[in-house]
Formats: C-alpha cells, structure tokens, sequence
DNA sequence: GCGCTTTCAGAAAGCGCTTTCTGGTAAGGT
DNA sequence: ACCTTACCAGAAAGCGCTTTCTGAAAGCGC
C-alpha cells in the first residue's frame, strides 16, 4: 500500500519500501516555469510578484499539494518559527488542562503550534524539556505552575533559559516565581486566600484548619500567609496546618490525618472549616470527609481555591476562590509574544481571585442546629 | 540588560538591540580544534571518534552551553525528527485529557516532543492542524477522538494524510474511524454498553432513557447500538432517546429535555434508569437531574461511560464502563511509532471496557420502598 | 532619444547541521 | 620491507528554504 513509485533508477535506494518523497518548493516552482525565488515570494507574499506569475505559482502548489517544510524555512528564515513551547506538570490535572486550555486558544489566533509537554513532577524532566524547546527555537517558553523545592534545580532552569532570552527568546511564567526576571502572571494568592478567610469568618467560623501543600512553593506559602492575615483581622489564629502533596491524593491524605488529630481532640475544639490550598487537594479532602462520616457543610465547612470547573459538579459544590485560568494561559502567551520595543521589560500581570460561595461551606454547627 | 556583546564590527547590525546568537556547531568545533565533522559524530555518537577528540568536543559543548538546532538537524538528516502532534477537540476536557496524558508519558519515554492541538470543535481548525503538523514533519499524528459528522470534512482530512502516510508519516487514531486504513485504537463501545445494560437489567430496571450524542459519531452509535443490544437480550426496549452535544452542558440540556417528557408522561412509564452515552454529559444530567428535585438513585439511576476520574468525585460516585483512558493514549502513541518491516499494515487494537458499579445505580423505586 | 529611477525575476549565497566521500595513518599479513 | 586492510578525521556536498544581490526591462523627465 505504501509502496508507490519506488526510484528504481537509483541503485542505492535508501529503503526497500520507497517513500514517496516531499513535494519541494523547487518542485513548484518548476512546475509554475519560474524560479525557486519568485515561488517563494508568491506563496510567502514577502514581495510584490506579477499577478499572472503568482497566480501559476500557487496554481503549481495546489496541483503539487505542497506543504512547506516548517524545518528549512525556520533555518532559512530569520524568526520564521510557528511555535510556542509549554511546561506544566501534567494535562490530565485539570489546574493545568484550563490554562493549556486558553494557552492553545490564543495560540491558534495566532497561527502558532503549541509544543505541550509533562513533567510528571520530576525537575529533571522540566529542565530537558526546556533544552529541547531551545533546541526547537520555540519562539516562547511558557512555564505554568509551581516550580520545584529544590533551590539548585531553580538554577540550573536559569542558566538554561538565560541564553535562551539572550537569543531573543521569549520566557513567560504562569503562577510561578522566578528569579530571573521574565513576563510573569501571577493570581493574587494572598489576597485572594485572605479575602477568603474574611467571608469564612463572616459566616461564623472561628476554628479554621489548613491543607496544605509542599511549603516551600510562594503558591502555598502566599495562600497559606493570606488567609493567616484574614483571620487574624478577626484576631483568629489558624489552629490546624496539615501538609500534603499537590495533588488529589495529597489532599486525601491530608485530610485523615487531620481527622485523626480530631478524633483526640475535645468536640469543641475541633476546627468547623477547613481550607485546602488547591481545588484539586480538596477534592480529595472532600472525598477523605465524606469517608469519615463528617457531613460537609454540616459538619465541616470546606473550601478550596482556584476554581477549576470540576468543583462546581461537586456535591456540594465547592467554596473557592475563582481563578480566570483560561484567561490566564491566553495573557501568558500574549505577554511573551508582545512586540518590543528597545526597552524590553519583564511584566507582572496580577489576577485578582473572587471569592464564590458555595454548597460547602455553611454557618458553623449547621448540622447540631 | 538582554544587550550583551553586540556585533558592532558590521556595519547594517540587523537590530537595535543585539541578540546573542546561538552557538553553533561550527562554534564547538572550532573551540575543540576539530572538524564540525567530527564534532557532530563525537556529540551523536554516530560514529567512532578517538577518545580524547570525543572528550574534547563534549567540554568545547558544555562551555559553549551548544544547544544543537533541531530545524537544521531535521534538515540534515534523513528522519532525524523528534517531534509527534496530536489533535483533539480540548484539552480541558478531562476525557482527551487523559488520553493526552498518556501520549506525553509514552511520548517523554521515547525522547519526543509532542505538538499539541485542540480544534474546540472546528473542522476546518482539524484539518489546518494537520497540514501545519505535515509542515513540521512530525513523525507521527495522532487524531483524537471522534471526527465531525460531515463527511466532506473526513474527505477533505483523507487528501490530506494520504501524501503525509505516502510520505513516510505515521498517522494513528484514537477512538476515531477513519475511512483511510491507519493504525487504530478502539474501544469496544458496543460490547461495553451492551454489558452495562445487563448489568443495570440486573438491578431491576426495565424502563430505560439514553441521554446521546451526535448519532453521526460511530462512538455514539456503537455505544447506542451495544446498550439496545444488551436491553433486548432481555426482552426490553429503549422508552427514549434524547440528543444533546457531546458536552457537559449538552449532558445538562439533553436532562433537561427527557424531564421535561418524563413530567408529562405518567409515574409509571417514566424511565428508572438514565444512560448517559459519555461521563461529560453524565455530569451535566446529574446536574439536571440534581436541580429539578430527582434524586440519584433513588428517583432515578444514572450511568455514563468512560470513567473520566471525575466522576469518581460525584456524590454519588458515577456508574460507568471504565476505559484505561492513559493506555489508550499511550498504545497510539507506541502503534504510529513501531518499526514497521515491509509489510506495514494498519493495526486495530481494541480495547475493553469494564463495567463500574458505584452509587448512581440502585434497584428502581429504591426512594419510594 | 538619453540617462535616470523604479519594478520585479532570477542567480546564488547561505541558515546549521548530517553524511557521504576522500585520504592519511596505523595495524596486520607474508 | 611491502602491500593490504581497517580506522578515523576532515572536506565538501547537500537538506529545502529565504533573502540578499544582480541585472534586465519598463517608466519617466528633459
């Protein structure tokens, strides 16, 4: 089936099976009885081409079926590269699936290949990925999510992405900090997290707990800090700090062990609200209540923060802090492709949080009433 | 800051601002004193270089930070390509999601860069996706999920694989038929839905609704088909069948639409049992369903089918036919790449779905016992 | 009608690599 | 000591484009 026309000519034929080859720009431009130059320029528009010239040029191209070869002209070119490169740790969480998300929109408005690709969490991983993006000439690199504890990996990311820049590469990073200076957009975690503790508060609670996630990530430590400050307006302390890891199953385990700390603890001690860092952790949180027989709101008001659609189909659904996720992965991908001028500065874009009331959260002691 | 050493040396600098350009392999082997020959057989170990020059040009690379172009080396070479795309609807859909995810975990295993691309629902994005994808020679493409009803789109995306597969291209589709022979994984839509309707037989229930989808998609109608299948096998018929988007919301619609008939028809007639044809519009009826006062299961039994790892999180958990959604994705990936000896042929691997019980499902009338 | 600018097509030089092809040197055989 | 074989480094030819650069033809003013 594949076989086709073979060049039985040629005596040393690469493979057995002959693969048809590409259809070249060359190809073309014979085709149209002109040169590889004017084909060029009739097909690119780079210059101003007789019209009965460039009509037969594209003519030849459609009867060739050419497809450009994206490798020649990026090599050829001076910045013809049509893609844009994107770091998170995984597609399937649906944190990172909503800013891809509106990263691939804006990025089809612009005509641009999205390179995704998974760290799996693993630093070692994000750091290859960033060398092959380089190797790529991926006109952007987008960096989307917490970056790692470890103090060298953050290094060793800088001195891949200084030359990077240096090169006229484009860095943007989505809720993440970095110590190079590059476009970044970041939530406002924490007064997002405090405006947050305020309304739990206003709802009654006076006992709060935290799940929280690897401490050494701005993410957390900003969230954690935020609604630490919205409940000490109220002259509240947080009693509880659990930590776990960022995931589902993080804020599963986060949970029990909370509930074992409740357990011993005196009925009118135990925390009446429980804030999970992240949606996804309190997904989980909610899944380990629910296990435990704790009834939520009832028992234990529950919220979480960023609002990943999923949360919403929860039942109850889930008290967050809305972040606009989708709009923060288009804003990544515009603010690392702007056009520059001489004085290129690194911009912060700061998303504001709003807090949603949901099903999961209620006045303290709903339950005994 | 990003000025560096410019190049004041040339007279027309191509920018204000100087971008330092990238190493080259020229570079590095002019540092280590060799051939660039030699230096990109000592760097790809193509060949047998002496040992010193080969330690040489590998310290030439590290102090230079020689980052290799991947457009020039795809030039070069003869398939030298390390990059894969995959098309679907939307990543954000927790469904494609997971497929995806497992085609980056297969992906990173095998050194590949995967190209990823969301059409959100547009045919004529679908096919721009695949051309652009010809255009980057990526070495395979994955199609994911179903195509779109009209079928000069599926010829219109035939012309346009054909030259890529003649080409030597790797095309594999994911839950998808295609009419051109490629490398396939299928579910088995119909044998799964025929066994979730025994199994819901079982439960009791002899009175059936099925929430669809576009019944062009053969995923819906396999799925449709099996779950007829299954009914009769007990001597029931299908009471309804109602049509909505293959979305979540078009799951709420579609609800919304069956309760509407389900109020005007006696208690009696009314379906004890809804099947929703994915978990995305699963969630969306259980929402409905939620919102008009019917409870899960006890008014009512809901399933879908999938087993998106959301619908685990429902309350209650949904009943599904579960797929290994990462596997799938990571057979395509491992289908298109193979070696192929002369005699390539498309593969079809199917994959079986296996029915989850959880709490959307109940005996019928379990509210009113 | 002559020299001027302007317009536009083609020739040719790369872009940064890989991969023959070529040839020099060392190893091995007799 | 001579010839063959093996090994390995460098020269050079592209891969398929874009983009100068060059030059022919056409348009214009005087």
């Amino acid at each position: 089936m594949t076989s086709g026309r073979a060049t039985p000519d040629r005596p040393g034929a690469r493979r057995a099976v002959a693969a048809t080859a590409h259809v070249t720009l060359d190809a073309v431009a014979r085709e149209a009885g002109v040169s590889p130059a004017t084909a060029s320029r009739a097909l690119n528009g780079t210059a101003t081409v007789r019209d009965d010239l460039r009509k037969r040029v594209h003519a030849a191209a459609d009867r060739l079926g050419y497809i450009p070869n994206a490798h020649a002209q990026a090599l050829a070119g001076s910045a013809n590269n049509r893609t844009v490169g994107v770091i998170c740790h995984d597609v399937s969480d649906p944190y990172f699936a909503a800013i891809s998300s509106g990263v691939m929109r804006a990025a089809a408005e612009r005509g641009l290949l999205v390179m995704l690709a998974s760290t799996f969490r693993e630093p070692a991983r994000e750091i290859s990925y960033v060398s092959m993006l380089r190797a790529q000439r991926a006109r952007a690199i987008l960096l989307i999510g917490s970056g790692f504890q470890d103090r060298a990996w953050e290094r060793a990311m800088d001195t891949e992405l200084e030359p990077y820049v240096r090169a006229g590469g484009r860095v943007a990073v989505v809720s993440r900090h970095r110590s190079l200076r590059v476009d970044t957009v970041q939530p406002e975690n924490q007064a997002g997290a405090a405006a947050l503790a305020r309304a739990l508060v206003g709802l009654g609670h006076r006992r709060f707990a935290v799940l929280s996630g690897p401490p050494e990530l701005t993410t957390v430590s900003d969230r954690l800090a935020g609604f630490r400050e919205g409940l000490a307006e109220a002259g509240i302390g947080l009693d509880q700090v659990v930590e776990g890891a960022f995931t589902r199953d993080g804020g599963y385990e986060a949970a029990r062990r909370l509930l074992l700390c409740a357990a011993r603890s005196p009925y009118r001690a135990r925390p009446t609200c429980v804030f999970a860092v992240t949606d996804v952790m309190a997904v989980g949180a909610l899944a380990a209540l629910r296990e435990a027989g704790s009834r939520v709101p009832e028992d234990v008001s529950l919220a979480g923060f960023d609002d990943i659609p999923l949360v919403r189909e929860l039942s109850p659904p889930l008290t967050t802090v809305a972040l606009p996720l989708t709009s923060m992965g288009e804003n990544a991908i515009a603010l690392a492709l702007r056009e520059v001028g001489a004085g290129r500065r690194a911009r912060v874009v700061r998303v504001a949080g709003e807090v949603v009331l949901r099903g999961s959260t209620g006045v303290p002691g709903g339950g005994v009433r």
